[in-house]
DNA sequence: GTCAAACATCTTGTATACAGGACTTGAGCA
DNA sequence: TGCTCAAGTCCTGTATACAAGATGTTTGAC
């Protein structure tokens, strides 16, 4: 019987899930699950096409259906699952088409964002973005992969919150979790660490000069050179 | 944008939600449910922070309460229901502020479907455009605006589909859906059809005519202009 | 040997039971 | 009179029971 995993992201589930059938703990025992299965689907433990089985899923975390059911609907609403009516529940299969559509909105969100961040950063917004953009410096040097893509990801939610539009920068970070293990993919390519900090850098000169106009074309271009590069991913299957 | 499969017939729901408790029918209650409570809190008939009761609501439905809680967890998802844990369900609330931030990024959303519209369109698609701005003549010259609000909608949609952007269509319809009852307001404000329907055309032409950079410039500023007065509207207040 | 229909089994969708947190109300006290 | 605390009630969250659709299998006919 597997216990549900800590959790990278601070929460105040203090405790696992543990418990006897009876014993109430946790305000909401959904809530815990639905962070598991999504952090599994995005990790691709669990693979696309994968059937999520309600009474399997309810044994391995030692709740009845119902609270997985919940999740489920939850996961599904962010589609990441795809329910079929009487017919269970799968992980959701994204196309090569469709993600490359993601990619697409997500380079104009970005592009908005970096467009906003030049007009409105507060100087402490400023030093925040300079920040994160030397700790990626740091791991860019260091040839470092995996902490570049973790700090880059800092890097970029700097972006959004300098962009005083707290929905943008909700739907922003949602697609932003949601294509992560498909951005990961970038970064083993040759050079791309070196190139994407460069592409950091024009960024951060546009933003702090106030200038709208380049910081907007500088990010859409960031985002979108990692779409094409998936195409080009894909295209060579 | 749920990935729930509501039917395998994309119909619509074949009546109200009065059923007996033990008659199969549909093949999700929760469905329906969803869609009812939705539409009446986008047109106001539930207004922000009432309480929403499962077991009134079991009741009012003649279901359990498990579809209802099903449905809730769906609405807050979509952010039209605020979930507070053991505390109950609330139709959300939603600050002007937020309102126009929804605003602007329709706007950009809309802007970038108009570029890919002008780029990508069919001529088959081209001419769809052209018939629903036509419909929305009439409606304009015959002073309806309850009509020409709905054939706005339509015309908007044939934009998104020209985009060939799936996605993006889908997050755009969404928005529009979400921001309904906030547009609504906005044509009953003097002179306002004729100055969209003005708009339309200038957006027409630039789309047929495969002008990018003008199809963009011309629905951010058409979307935009809905968000300033309904900043307006607020301001009055 | 292949196909189809009927049956058995599995799984989902809904109803209901039950436990525990949250709100209400009233009494005691300052 | 106002405040605090406690008991009671209400409502939510979870477990479980049950009904019916979906799937797989076996058997029978051609």
């Amino acid at each position: 019987m597997s216990t549900i995993n800590p959790n990278p992201v601070p929460t105040e589930t203090d405790e696992g899930v543990r418990r006897a059938p009876a014993v109430q703990g946790a305000v909401r025992l959904s809530q815990p699950l639905v962070e598991t299965i999504e952090e599994e689907i995005l990790t691709r433990q669990l693979k696309p096409g994968t059937r999520l089985d309600e009474t399997e899923l309810a044994q391995r975390f030692a709740v009845s259906r119902t609270p997985i059911r919940e999740a489920l609907i939850q996961l599904a609403s962010a589609g990441l699952v795809e329910l079929r009516p009487r017919r269970g529940a799968l992980v959701a299969q994204v196309s090569p088409q469709r993600l490359m559509e993601m990619f697409d909105v997500m380079a104009e969100l970005e592009a908005h964002c970096g467009r906003l961040a030049a007009r409105r950063g507060t100087p402490e917004e400023q030093q925040a973005l300079q920040a994160a953009h030397a700790e990626c410096a740091l791991a860019a040097e260091g040839d470092d992969p995996d902490r570049y893509f973790y700090l880059n990801e800092r890097f970029h939610q700097a972006l959004y919150r300098m962009s005083h539009n707290g929905f943008l920068t909700e739907q922003v970070l949602h697609l932003q979790r949601r294509l992560r293990p498909y951005r990961r993919l970038q970064l083993r390519v040759r050079q791309r660490v070196a190139h994407s900090f460069a592409e950091h850098q024009a960024i951060v000169e546009a933003v702090l000069a106030g200038d709208e106009v380049r910081a907007e074309a500088q990010l859409r271009n960031h985002i979108r050179i990692q779409g094409e590069r998936f195409s080009d991913l894909v295209a060579s299957l």
